[in-house]
Order: C-alpha cells, then structure tokens, then sequence
DNA sequence: ATGGCTACGATCCGTAGA
C-alpha cells in the first residue's frame, strides 16, 4: 500500500500534473494540501477516472485539503475537534483499515508575528487531537505539510535558516510533541541520502541549488512504522513546467494479513 | 542585496506563501 502527501499549491493548476503522477506513481492514498477553491470546483469526475474516491475540505482561495482512495473513504471528519477554525486545514478519514489524517499546518509567516503563535496554538490543539486518534486507531498514519524542518539536515543551510519561521525551537518542540504521542517520521525509518528535501523557494534557482526545506512529512504509529517498507520523496514532478513549489512524498507499506480482502478489492479497483 | 516567484482576486497592485 502506497501512502502519498503532496502540497499542489493551487489545485486548479496542478490537476494535470498531478493525474500524470497519479498514473505514475501509482499510490493508493494520496493527502492533498493548498488546494485554493472552493468543493464545488472541485475535479471528483477526473480524480474518479483516475481510480479515487475523494474526501475534500476546500475554500476560495487559501488553504483546502483532500483525500484520495483506491479504497472505500469511512468516517471522514474534516477540523480539529474543539479548535474551531475558518482555515480548512485537517481532514481526516479511514482507508483499507488505516486511519488518515491529512494536515496543511500554518506557515507561521515570522517568529513573533500573530500567525507565529496562532501556529504554535494550531500545533498544541493538533497534538490533542492526535492522541485521541491514536487512542481509537493503532494504525494512524498523519500526512501532510507540517511547515516545519524537524532538524538542521532536513535544512538546505541552517545557519541562514536559524531562528528563522519553519526551524524555529518552539515550532520544532511542537513538531517533536506529535512524536512523543507515539508517532514516527516514516523518512527516517530509512538510510537517506544527505539534502533531501521537500520544498524549494520558487525564487532564486532554489530548486536547481537544491536550496530546499523537508517540511513535507508522513508520521506513522508503532503499528504502521512496523509495516512501512520504505519512504521517499519524489522530486520528479518539481522539474516539470509551472510546478508546485512542494515535491510529494511516498511511504509504502505491507499488506496487513488481516485486511487482506481489502488489499484485493484495492488493487484491483483500477 | 531582505530582493528574486507564483497564485489568487481583485486590477493596472496587494496579500500570502515558505
């Protein structure tokens, strides 16, 4: 099973792209971020012809996540429970027996500034929810845009970075505090090469300097990281005319045993 | 050198992203 996080930036200008990696790549789940339109512009008949099922949670201009699922899409739930919030940032939902949970986490903007601490109020409440997630499903996966690069490896320069929004301690404090729930970044459950990245400025040849950030992340519970085979970022996609600043992200898994039917009616869905 | 792209929704530029 093929679990994919991917930020489109702008949902409407990347679908062929991102029908083209679909095919691709071929993932069974695929979370979305900064879709920027509204669910009734959403493209379900493309992604539908594509194999998925979609769970969405838009708004005009900003923000807007999704799911994508060979498998059926059960007990989706969109927010955090308890937080209200206008920014359509969380949804969540249960595929082939693992439960999703697609996040675009605030930029953050500046250290200090209002959306810097609305970012570290955003984290504390996502962290709550979380534990009550993995209270109720032991096979959690968290995938998204975290805007944040967990340590200085996953920073193309730390020492032009330090301090500085999306490396800062008390974001990365936050970040860690999903891992102390009992989470993994999947990445890191493997030997990777140095400088791997998951986002590069659109300015300044930052991508072909490799002038990147790893913000984009899959968390994974003991139960999942158990099953995760293997976990990359694809950098294919970013080398294409008029790309998403962001790069997907892909963690496979085995097949649990148990749920074998369900591994079947996936792969042969298409 | 604190800029430099890109997308959006409104214009003939501002806001936001990271």
């Amino acid at each position: 099973m093929k679990l994919a996080t991917w930020n489109v930036n702008s949902l409407k200008v990347r679908l062929p792209h991102l029908t083209d990696w679909l095919a691709g790549a071929q993932p069974d789940v695929v979370c979305l971020q900064e879709l920027k339109s509204e669910d009734a512009k959403f493209p379900r008949a493309e992604l539908q012809a594509s194999g998925f099922e979609c769970a969405v949670s838009g708004q005009k201009t900003y923000n807007g996540v999704a799911i994508l699922s060979r498998a059926p899409l059960l007990e989706v739930s969109t927010g955090i429970p308890g937080f209200p919030d206008e920014q359509r940032r969380v949804i969540a939902a249960t595929a082939a027996q693992v439960r999703v949970v697609c996040v675009y986490c605030p930029n953050g903007q500046a250290v200090g500034s209002e959306k810097y601490a609305y970012k570290l109020r955003w984290f504390a409440a996502l962290r709550d929810y979380l534990a009550a997630e993995l209270a109720r499903h032991p096979q959690l996966a968290v995938a998204g845009d975290f805007n944040v690069a967990p340590e200085d490896r996953d920073v193309h320069d730390p020492k032009a970075w330090e301090g500085q929004v999306h490396v800062s301690e008390a974001e990365r404090a936050a970040w860690r505090a999903l891992l102390e729930l009992g989470l993994t970044d999947s990445f890191r459950l493997f030997e990777q090469p140095e400088k791997v990245f998951s986002w590069w400025d659109y300015r300044m040849l930052a991508f072909r300097r490799n002038a990147g950030l790893r913000i984009d992340q899959i968390l994974v519970s003991a139960d999942l990281a158990r099953r995760c085979t293997a976990c990359s970022i694809d950098k294919a996609p970013r080398k294409l005319e008029r790309p998403s600043d962001h790069a997907p992200v892909i963690a496979e898994f085995s097949w649990d045993q148990s749920i074998s039917s369900y591994a079947g009616s996936v792969r042969n869905s298409t």
